[in-house]
RNA sequence: GCCCUUGUAGCCCAAUUGGUAGAGGCAGCGGACUUAAAAUCCGUCGAGUGUGGGUUCGAGCCCCACCGAGGGCACCA
């Protein structure tokens, strides 16, 4: 007998030494722009990483995931791309350069460093030779070109308007920054202030950003399309002109409700509108001030609050209905927006909650014009807002609601005081940031030409090199400091002119850095069409819910504008969107200030990368939160050291108890192939369909299927072993990849098990000769039929009724009703 | 307040889409190994699917109501 070595045990720390050299030597996961290569190409996109230190749990689950998708088509035989870049402009780097009196690039730039190790010790199978940073001047020189391009088309504009300041990050935010009235970044509650800001016309494309969706659906989670279609918030309706006394022009509103034309009995505009201040009466004037104090006091979150009383202020002037002649009152109030539609409404109080609110609050009158059927809203106070009979309507009486809206648009547009039109909720995106730490807006202002574009040969406008309080927020750009930065020749005139000071906000970096990976190191455009157009559009993208409706909208809306300006041939950049679920801990999301977070790097030394990867792959479906106390990384660990030592054992086969052969191994032989070409058919259909844990859990199965055989009839020789621990270990290299390396080296091949290709079950091994049919007597289980899979209903049914446990259970009678469902059901009613 | 999703062993989760409720894991229990413990290995217990109705031969799955959880929207005219 061979004397047997001292059993080697499973050591992760061993393996990640061993095989990451290995990787980094031989590079697999390197994508090919070859357009001789005639492999599938895939694109599979992670939403990059921002570098505000190393990575940590959310990293880990999200990349895991993304990883796991990567990995499959590699596996068959796609030409993947997978790359990975740091979105390394943005606000905390500023801070900390403040805190520590350097550049924002030396924190950023050591955080990258460090998150790149991390990423390669978490064997991400990403295409390093494709990283890139927004903040590298090679990368926001196409940031502020592709800015142009969209100037040019009228797609970027200034305008003055009330906008959202944060005052805690010293900067404007646009509003999907804003969440319920506060920062999206550091929580501070958000207020208005009147400026002229930089903007993108995003809203040109509502309408396209909400039909193109229809080829999204059942691609991306139904939730963010929801999200993304009440952010675009469409509706129809009419505007409607109502001449105002006095005034040359009329002052047009939008109305969902043309048909309650009849029933405004006043009429009101957001007090913070410049309209209010135009059209407010002299001896108003004083009151009116007043109130706009109070109201530019009010924060978004007590504007938001529903059971707010209304409030508002008569403006001493009158509008005057356009079908009708009559003249009605015009107020000021808040609860009245003034971006959105024209910042002025007809207040109809019997058929809308918050006029009759108003109404009632300043005894204002009401007159019901759609008849509901309901009480009477002058004397409940409850607005009707359903369908009925039009009444005081003079031309509309008798009409229903929809007829009436019809009509009345009909009305309006005959007299000239009126159209048909749609409207949105979605405003444009206020692009500039009053920040140092972002790209510089390319815009030079000269007093004799006005905006002057930098010439494209001039880009990219570096930053000029600032550090530490030469960064302190101080309401305007940092950039304002830096007079011999700001100070230039208009590039048009020669005249002494002056930079735009602020920086662009980090989603528009974020917006197009999946075209940049198609030919990221390109010096001559921002992107190269050819490349995209091999690559694009992603065919799976992965990334937090978080961005639903910030970065996923904008690229959205990117796409759309360079598939405009011809450089692209398609209309939607991402065709399958995957959330993943967060990492949190004990019911809570991880926090530094509730002390409950969970570390990355700690929980790798423990329990190495593939335990932990497996953890975050196996805990739960994809999308829902991994709660880390519900999970366990030591199972997994321990789930690991089973495999790997399957493998173990076939390396070492020739010191153990040769195969048993004869009828019993034949058996046994047959039936572990048969669990592991079950297994490979169960676990692709789980891929395909994105059920990672269920996958997990048929690797399991086929473990401790292949533990039994190799301790009982087969032994650690036998062929049909080897075929379930070799095919184990290209499965597991998804998600566990040093681990599935170490197996296949053991198993006597060559690296990388990543590229060892997905195996195709074996029909015929799938397939069952027979069947277990369940009898069942008015539904309850009393027999199970061992049958051939091709019986038919005649065939079983005489079966079934042979049976003695049936007979007995129908007393001898024959079944009132049969219900045979060849080969796995009968259902007998007696 | 409105809309969406969801509820299966103590816990995390499966269930071929209307046909035997259980695949996997965690925890528990028993055993093996150990001087002992940990680790490891083997074995094992475990719910009738949130509640109440309905449709059906048959419901975890479909319908209605209620309860709980999560999420979105919330003065958008």
């Amino acid at each position: 007998m061979v004397e047997a070595k001292e059993a080697e045990q499973f050591d992760f720390k061993v393996m990640q030494e061993k095989w990451l050299p290995v990787w980094e030597e031989i590079a697999p996961f390197t994508a090919r722009d070859d357009p001789n290569d005639t492999r599938p190409r895939s694109y599979v996109l992670d939403m990059f990483s921002y570098p505000s230190g190393d990575l940590h749990m959310g990293h880990a689950e999200a990349f895991a995931l993304g990883d796991v998708v990567a990995r499959y088509r590699f596996q068959q035989g796609h030409n993947v791309l997978h790359p990975i870049a740091w979105d390394s402009f943005g606000l905390p780097a500023e801070n900390a350069a403040i805190a520590r009196d350097e550049n924002p690039a030396t924190w950023t730039y050591q955080n990258i460093d460090t998150q790149a190790e991390s990423f390669k010790r978490y064997a991400i199978s990403f295409d390093w030779t494709r990283r890139f940073n927004t903040s590298d001047p090679e990368y926001y020189r196409w940031t502020q070109a592709l800015f142009l391009q969209f100037y040019e088309r009228g797609l970027a504009y200034r305008k003055a308007s009330s906008v959202n300041w944060c005052p805690s990050c010293q900067t404007v935010l646009a509003n999907e920054q804003v969440v319920a009235g506060e920062c999206e970044r550091c929580g501070a509650t958000v207020t208005k202030r009147e400026l002229t800001q930089w903007y993108f016309k995003i809203t040109d494309y509502a309408q396209r950003l909400l039909d193109d969706m229809a080829e999204l659906q059942g691609r991306w989670p139904e939730r963010v399309l929801t999200m993304q279609r009440n952010w675009i918030g469409r509706s129809e309706g009419a505007f409607v002109d109502f001449a105002i006394e006095g005034r040359a022009e009329p002052v047009r509103v939008f109305t969902t409700r043309p048909d309650t034309l009849y029933g405004a009995t006043f009429f009101v505009i957001a007090a913070d509108s410049p309209l209010a201040r135009e059209l407010v009466s002299p001896d108003q004037l004083s009151a009116f001030e007043k109130y706009l104090d109070e109201v530019r006091r009010a924060t978004d979150i007590e504007r938001l609050s529903a059971d707010r009383p209304k409030t508002g202020v008569p403006l001493g002037r009158f509008a005057v209905n356009p079908l009708t002649g009559e003249q009605i009152p015009i107020w000021a109030a808040d609860y009245v927006l003034a971006d959105y539609g024209t910042g002025a409404i007809m207040a109809v109080p019997a058929h809308d909650q918050r006029d009759l609110d108003f109404a009632k609050a300043f005894n204002l009158p009401v007159r019901k014009v759609v008849e509901t059927g309901e009480d009477d809203p002058a004397i409940t106070f409850v607005a009707t807002t359903g369908d009925g009979v039009l009444v005081n309507s003079d031309a509309l009486n008798g009409l229903s609601k929809d007829q009436a809206i019809t009509k009345a648009i009909e009305l309006l547009e005959a007299a000239g005081r009126g159209e048909k039109t749609i409207n949105y909720r979605l405003r444009d995106w206020l692009l500039s940031r009053q920040r140092y730490w972002g790209a510089p807006i390319p815009i030079i202002h000269c007093a004799v030409c006005g905006e002057v574009p930098v010439p494209e040969v001039d880009l990219p406008v570096r930053l000029p090199e600032l550090k530490g309080d030469q960064l302190k927020p101080k309401g305007i750009s940092p950039l304002a400091g830096a007079t011999e930065w700001v100070n230039v020749k208009c590039p048009k005139c020669g005249a002494a002119a002056k930079r735009d000071t602020d920086t662009m906000d980090t989603f528009v970096d974020s917006s197009w850095y999946y075209f940049r990976y198609c030919s990221p190191h390109d010096a001559s455009q921002a992107f190269d069409p050819a490349q995209v157009r091999r690559w694009m559009p992603v065919a799976q993208y992965v990334g937090g819910v978080e961005h639903a409706i910030l970065h996923l909208l904008y690229s959205r809306f990117f796409t759309k504008v360079l598939f405009d300006i011809g450089l692209l041939e398609f209309n939607e950049p991402f065709t399958a969107l995957m959330n993943q679920g967060q990492v949190i801990l004990n019911g809570a999301a991880m926090s530094k200030s509730k002390g409950n977070m969970v570390d990355l790097g700690q929980q790798i030394d423990e329990f190495g990368v593939d335990a932990v990867r497996l953890t975050m792959v196996f805990a739960g479906p994809a999308e829902d939160d991994i709660d880390w106390a519900d999970v366990s990384p030591a199972g997994s660990k321990k789930f690991l050291a089973r495999v790997w030592r399957l493998a173990l054992d076939v390396q070492n086969a020739g010191t153990h108890a040769a195969a048993q052969t004869g009828a019993d191994g034949d058996a046994a032989a047959l039936e572990l192939r048969k669990a592991t070409h079950r297994t490979i058919h169960d676990a692709t259909s789980a891929l395909d369909s994105f059920r990672f844990n269920v996958m997990i859990a048929r690797l399991m199965e086929l473990t401790n299927a292949t533990r039994k055989a190799i301790d009982g009839p087969l032994g650690s020789s036998h062929p049909a072993v080897r075929e379930a621990v070799e095919n184990l270990a290209i499965m597991l290299s998804l998600v566990a990849p040093y681990t599935a390396e170490d197996m296949w080296a053991r198993l006597g091949h060559q690296p990388t098990v990543a590229l060892a290709g997905w195996p195709v079950a074996d029909a015929t091994l799938i397939a069952e000769d027979s069947v277990t049919c369940v009898v069942q007597i008015a539904g309850k289980v009393r027999a199970r039929l061992e049958v051939p899979l091709e019986i038919t209903q005649d065939a079983l049914e005489k079966l079934a009724l042979a049976d003695p446990a049936v007979q007995a259970a129908l007393g001898g009678k024959p079944p009132s009703r049969a219900v045979i469902k060849p080969p796995k059901l009968v259902n007998l009613v007696p």
